[in-house]
DNA sequence: GTCAGTGCAAAGCTTTTGCAGCGCG
DNA sequence: CGCGCTGCAAAAGCTTTGCACTGAC
C-alpha cells in the first residue's frame, strides 16, 4: 500500500466516512497510476474485477477523494481525468498529443515558480492550479 | 470592427468558407468581449437580437473557428468556453473563483517563459497552452 | 445552379440524482 | 441497528448529428 493509500484511507476514516466495496477500489486503482484516469477508465478496469461496481460509485467516490483534497480533478476536451493529490504538495502537469490522444506527466520547478509568483501579485488567494500543453508527441512528429 | 473581426472574415473567406447569418454574429459577438464566452451564453445573446439563431448553429461556427485558429477554446468544469484568438499571438490567461463563479483574464511575461521552457525541454512540439489558476477572489476572501 | 450554412429535432456523452437494499462501525 | 455506501435506472446537462431548406457566391 501507498504512502497516498494510507493516507486517503487515514482522511476518510477521520471525516467518519465508512469503507464500502466501491471506495475502496477506486482508491486502491488510483494509488498504483502514473498519470490521470477518467471515470470511465476506472470503472472498466474495476467492472473486469468485479463486475458488481456501478459507474455512479465510481463518481461518488472521486467526488467525495476531490472534496477531501485527496484527488485532483483535471479538465480535458473529452471529460474529467482524476489523479492523487500527493499531501507533499508535490505535484505535476500534463502533456497531451493532438494526435494519438497520449497524456504524460512533466513537472518543471520553473514554471512552478513563475505560477507561485502570479497568484501572489493578484487579488485572488490561489487554491490550485492547472496547466495543460497540448501539441504532437516525439513519436507523432515523425 | 477590430482587427481581430477583419482578420476572422479574411480567412474564413480565403478558406473558401461562405458567410451566413449565424456565424457573421457569433464573429461580431466574440469581437466585443474581453473574456471568454460558453456557446450557451453566444446563443442566448444572440437569441435576444435575432429569433431565428439556433444552437447548433454556434457551435458549428466555433468548431470552424477553432479549427482555424481564429478562436481557442478552453475547458472548464462546468463546459468549454471560447474567446478570439489574437493573431499577434499575445495571450491570456484565466483565473476562477471557487466561490462566485467569475472568470478573468491575466497575463504574465514571466509564466508564459517558463511555459515556452517546457516546451523545448521535453520531446514535444508544443503548439498550444492553457493555465487555469482557481481560488478565492479578492472579494469573496471577506 | 451548386453547395456551404442554417434551424430544428433527435441522439450521444459524460455526469448527477432517486431509490431501495446492503453492510460498516 | 442507524445511517452511509452501493448498484441500477432514469434524468440532466452540454455537445453533436441528421435532414430538409435557405441563401451566398
Amino acid at each position: 500500500m501507498t504512502a497516498w493509500e494510507a493516507h486517503a484511507r487515514e482522511t476518510l476514516a477521520g471525516a467518519g466516512r465508512r469503507a464500502g466495496r466501491a471506495r475502496e477500489l477506486v482508491i486502491s486503482l488510483l494509488a498504483r497510476q502514473q498519470c490521470c484516469l477518467s471515470a470511465n477508465e476506472i470503472f472498466d478496469s474495476l467492472r473486469t474485477k468485479d463486475r458488481r461496481i456501478g459507474l455512479a460509485s465510481v463518481y461518488r467516490a472521486l467526488d467525495q477523494l476531490v472534496g477531501l483534497q485527496l484527488v485532483q480533478r483535471l479538465e480535458f476536451a473529452d471529460g474529467a481525468r482524476y489523479e492523487p493529490l500527493l499531501p507533499s504538495g508535490e505535484h505535476h502537469h500534463h502533456l497531451m498529443c493532438d494526435d494519438c490522444g497520449k497524456v504524460e506527466p512533466f513537472a518543471d520547478g520553473g514554471l512552478e515558480r513563475a505560477l507561485d509568483r502570479v497568484g501572489g501579485d493578484l487579488g485572488y488567494r490561489v487554491e490550485a492550479h492547472d496547466v495543460l500543453l497540448r501539441g504532437a508527441c516525439a513519436e507523432c512528429r515523425a
